[in-house]
Order: C-alpha cells, then sequence, then structure tokens
DNA sequence: AGCAAATCGAGACAGAGTCTCATTATCAAA
DNA sequence: TTTGATAATGAGACTCTGTCTCGATTTGCT
C-alpha cells in the first residue's frame, strides 16, 4: 500500500488552523504531514512514535493537544473503544460512512460499508428513544480463525 | 428497581469454585453477594467500592482477581470497551443475547435484543471471514437529547 | 490439630491520558 | 523590522485503570 497523498487534507487543516485564529508550528506540521501521511489507523503513542521520527522536537502533549483539532476539523475520525482508548482514522474524510471490526488479538482493523446494517441501528436507536451522534460495531473474532482465512482480508460486501 | 434475588446465580458460583478446587474466602463471599446483589452494571473499581461496604478488607487485587473468575463461570458478562476498560453485566446468566447502547455523557448502558441485527452482524461477519466470537454495538448519544427524552428509558422494539 | 496450597493485602509498576507552569515562538500591527 | 500580546511549547507531576510481586494469612482436606 504506498502512502497516500493528502495534500489536499493537508491544506484544509492549515485553513481550519487559519480560521480559528491558531498557529501554524514546526511540531503542528509533523504532526499533521504524519497524520496524512498514512493510510492506517493509529492511536496517540504510535502518532507521537511517528512524528518524532520527522522532528525530534514533538512532545507528547502537543500530539494530545493536535489531535482534538484534527477531530475537530472533521479531517480525521476518533473511535473511542473505552474511556480512555482512542484510535484515528486519517481516511475519513475519504470515506465517512464505514463501520469497524477490531480483532481481539492482533489488533488489526477492517473496514467496510453496509446501508443495511446503518438503517437497522438508525431505527432501532429512534426507537428506543436516541438521536445517533456516533456509533461503533465492535466485533471480535480469535486470531485463530483469523490466520487460517488470510488476516483479516476483507472480501468485499 | 428493587434487588433481584439471584440466591441462585450466587450457589451456581459456589459450586463453579468447588469444581475448580478454588477456596470461598469471606473477600470472595462479599463480592460476590455484591455482584449478585445488583441489576446494574459496574466497573471494577464500583465493584470495589460496593464490595467494600460489606467487608471492609477487601482489597483491589482480590476484586480484579474475582472478576475473571466470574466472567469464566458464564454468569458475569464482560464488556470489554477499549484495551483496558471493562464494565461488567450481572444479568448476564438471564438474558445472554442483548446488545448494548452506551450513552457517551452520562454513562447510562441501555440494553435491547433485536434478532434482525444479529442476523445481519453475522452475515456482515461471514462475509468478511470472521467468526464472530463476541460482538458489540456502541451508540452515543448526547446527554441533553437524552434528557429530553426521559433518561434513556427503553420503549421496547 | 496440622499442613500444603490457595488466597490475601499492600504497594510497586505500567500505560494512556490530562494538567500546570515557566519558557518560547508566532504573526499582525506599528 | 521590531515589537508585543498571546498562542503554543516541553517537561514532568499527576490520575486512573489495571497488573504483578511478595511475604503473611487462611482455607479446607486429612
Amino acid at each position: 500500500m504506498p502512502a497516500p497523498d493528502r495534500t489536499a487534507a493537508k491544506e484544509k487543516f492549515m485553513a481550519f488552523l487559519e480560521e480559528k485564529n491558531l498557529r501554524i508550528t514546526t511540531q503542528r506540521r509533523a504532526i499533521v504531514d504524519t497524520v496524512f501521511g498514512t493510510d492506517q489507523h493509529f492511536t496517540a503513542e504510535q502518532l507521537l512514535e511517528w512524528a518524532r521520527e520527522r522532528d525530534e522536537s514533538v512532545s507528547r502533549a502537543t500530539v494530545y493537544r493536535t489531535l482534538p483539532l484534527l477531530t475537530e476539523s472533521g479531517l480525521v475520525h476518533e473511535m473511542d473503544f473505552g474511556k480512555d482508548y482512542k484510535i484515528y482514522d486519517p481516511n475519513y474524510a475519504d470515506h465517512p460512512n464505514h463501520n469497524h471490526i477490531i480483532c481481539d488479538d492482533c489488533d488489526k482493523i477492517v473496514e467496510f460499508e453496509s446501508n443495511k446494517l446503518d438503517e437497522l441501528e438508525n431505527e432501532i436507536s429512534h426507537k428506543l428513544g436516541f438521536s445517533v451522534k456516533s456509533q461503533q460495531l465492535r466485533i471480535n473474532a480469535s486470531c485463530e480463525e483469523m490466520k487460517k482465512l488470510g488476516e483479516c482480508k476483507n472480501k468485499g460486501l
């Protein structure tokens, strides 16, 4: 998988910063270049590690401060699998309507889209009196099974 | 909501311990009485707090050691919403096939069952090459909306 | 009662994330 | 281009959930 070209996303984020009168710093540049230079989902710690490869001076605090901005801008999707464990998806702007399956043991994430599922989720939530803000279907499977099946390859839906 | 009578569940767990040549200690008794004396979902920390009201000597370590036993016995359901944040459901033995909606802000949990949803989840997972071990649909809604609608009352499905 | 093994509590440790605070960098206006 | 208000920074203290170790205690079988 080649690194995607997300110059557009990067520029949108810079515009977003300007709009909010926030400053474009060298650390933020390193972080943003990292985020939009990968296809993979990542955690805050991973982002810190990767961003430091570009700019040694990036600190943990700055990563944690920049992530909410990226989320707020709509360019990155935050998946909250618990109170204190977030995973970020840099592909969000390209295809905002997908669900995720998380593999239990090897931590791989498989994306898929299903209108039927979306509709059913909305229908159920509505009946329960919720207005859905976001929804995450988490399906756990064991690595044993996944290995047999060729590393969680999305076979199309 | 009156405290449920789960004498049966408690006795099943004691039998489970005996089967595995594990010992019935006063601390475990306090923990088990607590677990099967509530209808509510709880976290490990909450369980620690509640169990200590029955027996001051219950330690954090013992709670964390007993929880996996309760899960293994099949009497309590562990919902893992992240790497390090688990919520436990003591009603599991009574109705094992339900899903959960988690409220974002007030942390309430609403249970529901939907065969249609179960079927669709299984179908999708199968197509993706997974054999489902467990699945959790997490739907987030804001407290604002929930308050308007009467505290997340399950309106029947 | 006696004993081996299971269990215990305390507290050190780990990982994710938040917060403070003194210092530095940005950028718009002069 | 200098200035200056203030946004942003890094370091590190701190919180919270959970794990692990270890010496002391309890259990339950004989």
